[in-house]
RNA sequence: GGACCAGUAGCUCAGCUGGAUAGAGCAUCCGCCUUCUAAGCGGAGGGUCGUGAGUUCGAAUCUCACCUGGUUCACCA
């Protein structure tokens, strides 16, 4: 049931139609303070055509509501507060979790449209940094908000698996590189390489021409070249996979940047078609001047294609292969402007589509407030990260719970979960600088915080021991009442962060969830003989239900003891 | 210099399409385990909401200017 429009319509009819119903639904907002009721709607707008002083509007008002429908209705200052009925509003909700249970929150506005999500996105024979983990999270969680509101995510990995860095790759690795080496430790030996040829170029310039050659011959399929490519490439993604097996993030494709060398040719072509290739500086570009960009340089002097080439003809692909309602870009802000001329391009190519393209731009993580960057060793590395973070969260199993039977499983799922609720916690585009402690914190606003609050409901629910009747459900205690609210919130919630793109969202109403039966698991006895015994297991079993549905939408799993 | 993002308590951040005394967490100090897991709950202190104008009955929220920090601006991705 809509609360809020039942109230717009109380509204209108004691106006007996002086004020669009419209108009009263978007008036009415939410107190901040529950003393104040659980809708308020603010008088001034009937002022002028009133003339009326508000604070005497709202007391007229309050006298000609229908109140029966409510606890109560009052008139404080120039607002009227409602009080809904704790009975009839606990009961509706209590029933809706409890019967849909997984698929409370469900919503099908999608309408099994398919949405590519460009994410993740590592470069082969490099490791995986906290960097890389925002792209990753963001995407797998928007995937799954995606997924609960009836659309067909589709999760793809597009890995940095070509350009001219794997001919200095080559080259180092033919200079100091040997098999076994890379075999015993994949990333970081050819990280190694890649770094010490960074440190080498600068006295020896002629490194650079080799490698270029290197690159050539890839280019041109020379044997030795693509099975070293190949190589790493399949030892790098074996290590990738090791890590998103701890996060528990699968992907529907690992089509990388290299899938699309055979597709540039055409993407240039439809280019010419529609007269948009200029000539500049030797360069040929696609002028942007009316969306007011800088032009998108599409090929080099020495007629190589160039990144926005490459991504023009993977999103063709995309809509090509997947007919996409939406084809989203989990990619750094840093890449706003760049994503801005892929769109501009794509449509000046006649592709009406370029408008449900988006790119879904996140902050910068720092490191003592500078870049992360590989070259210069300024890494952190999220392998280890996790690890540290499980390795914690052992450690405080063994301190508060040591009789804990799957102590590795739940560290696991503490520790991982630590890290991912602490990266979707604040809105994207905040940047942060990364800093252990705070990511692997258990207290407070933490990912830990919602699972344990979930795991003390879970253990209620094993003592109580018994099926919860859905058909006596109503729970009129004041202290569940902020619970409950959260409880009915949920759709609306989860519809929100789809429309922004924002986990962010539901990592807050987890939190506020949590926060508010913490409360109320402080204040009130559950396990108690009484008449209201069944409602309360009902709030518990909700509570629990939730949670441990709103932290799967952001990739994080909710043990039942911990 | 152009474009974009950010500037709210000591620190990290909420604050929905403008509304009633600006809220959390961390840190500090003080309480609460013979009651369902104290990874919890309660309380205290702490804020010129970057600055200045404007719109409005009302601005942390909208507009403009400015200040500060960050990102980015054609042959990397």
């Amino acid at each position: 049931m809509d609360y809020k429009k039942q109230v717009a319509e109380s509204i209108v009819t004691a106006l007996d139609g002086q004020l669009e119903l419209q108009v009263a639904y978007d008036k009415i907002e939410i107190p901040k303070a529950s003393n104040l009721g659980d809708f308020a709607f603010p008088t001034f707008v009937l002022a002028k055509t009133l003339h009326k002083a508000p604070q005497m509007i709202a007391q007229e008002l309050v006298e000609s509501i229908d109140q029966d429908v409510y606890e109560k209705v009052e008139a404080a200052g120039p607002y009227v507060n409602f009080f809904l009925d704790k009975s009839a509003f606990s009961q509706e909700v209590l029933q809706a979790v409890l019967n849909q249970a997984d698929h409370y929150g469900d919503a099908t506005v999608g309408q099994n449209g398919k949405v590519p999500i460009d994410m993740s996105s590592p470069n082969i024979a490099k490791p995986i940094s906290m960097g890389h983990l925002r792209s990753t999270v963001i995407g797998n969680s928007l995937a799954n908000l995606l997924a609960k509101t009836g659309y067909q995510p589709v999760k793809i990995n597009h890995l940095g698996d070509w350009g001219t860095q794997f001919g200095k790759l080559i080259e180092a690795y033919k200079l100091w590189g040997s098999e076994e080496e890379v075999k015993a430790d994949p990333i970081n030996k050819l990280l190694e390489y890649y770094v010490r040829f960074h440190k080498e170029d600068k006295a020896h310039p002629e490194l650079d021409d080799e490698a270029r050659k290197w690159f050539k011959k890839l280019e041109d399929g020379d044997e030795e070249a693509t099975k070293l490519w190949q190589w790493f490439r399949s030892v790098s993604l074996q290590s990738f996979k090791h890590i998103y097996d701890k996060l528990g993030i699968t992907f529907d494709s690992y089509k990388g940047e290299a899938f699309y060398n055979d597709k540039m040719d055409e993407v240039v072509q439809i280019l010419e078609d529609h007269n948009l290739l200029k000539e500049s500086q030797g360069a040929e570009i696609v002028d942007l001047d009316k969306y007011n960009l800088n032009p998108a340089l599409i090929k080099k002097t020495d007629g190589a294609t160039l990144y926005i080439t490459r991504d023009l003809a993977a999103a063709i692909y995309r809509k090509r292969t997947y007919d996409f309602v939406q084809s989203l870009y989990v990619v750094g802000a840093e890449q706003i402007n760049h994503f801005k001329q892929l769109k501009a391009v794509l449509k000046e190519m006649g592709f009406d589509w370029s408008d449900d393209v988006h790119h879904i731009p996140f902050g910068l993580i720092t490191l003592n407030g500078k870049k992360l960057s590989t070259r210069s060793g300024r890494v952190v590395l999220l392998d280890k990260v996790l690890d540290d973070a499980i390795d914690l969260a052992k450690q405080q199993i063994q301190s508060k719970n040591p009789d804990l039977k799957n102590a590795d499983e739940v560290a696991h799922e503490v520790g991982v979960g630590a890290v991912i609720f602490h990266d979707l916690k604040n809105e994207r585009m905040n940047s942060f600088d990364f800093d252990l402690s705070e990511v692997v914190r258990f207290e407070g606003e933490t990912g830990p915080y919602v699972q344990y609050t979930r795991a003390r409901a879970e253990s209620i629910l094993r003592k109580a021991n018994k099926q919860v009747a859905t058909d006596d459900v109503v729970l009129a205690d004041p202290n569940a009442w902020e619970t409950l609210k959260y409880l009915q919130a949920f759709p609306e919630t989860i519809l929100r962060a789809v429309n922004e793109y924002e986990p962010s969202v539901i990592a807050k109403y987890a939190l506020h969830l949590a926060k508010s039966f913490n409360q109320y698991y402080a204040n009130s006895k559950v396990l108690v003989e009484d008449d209201q015994l069944n409602a309360r297991l009902a709030l518990v079993q909700s509570v629990s239900s939730v949670l441990k549905n709103a932290l799967a939408l952001l990739g994080v799993k909710a043990p039942s003891e911990m």
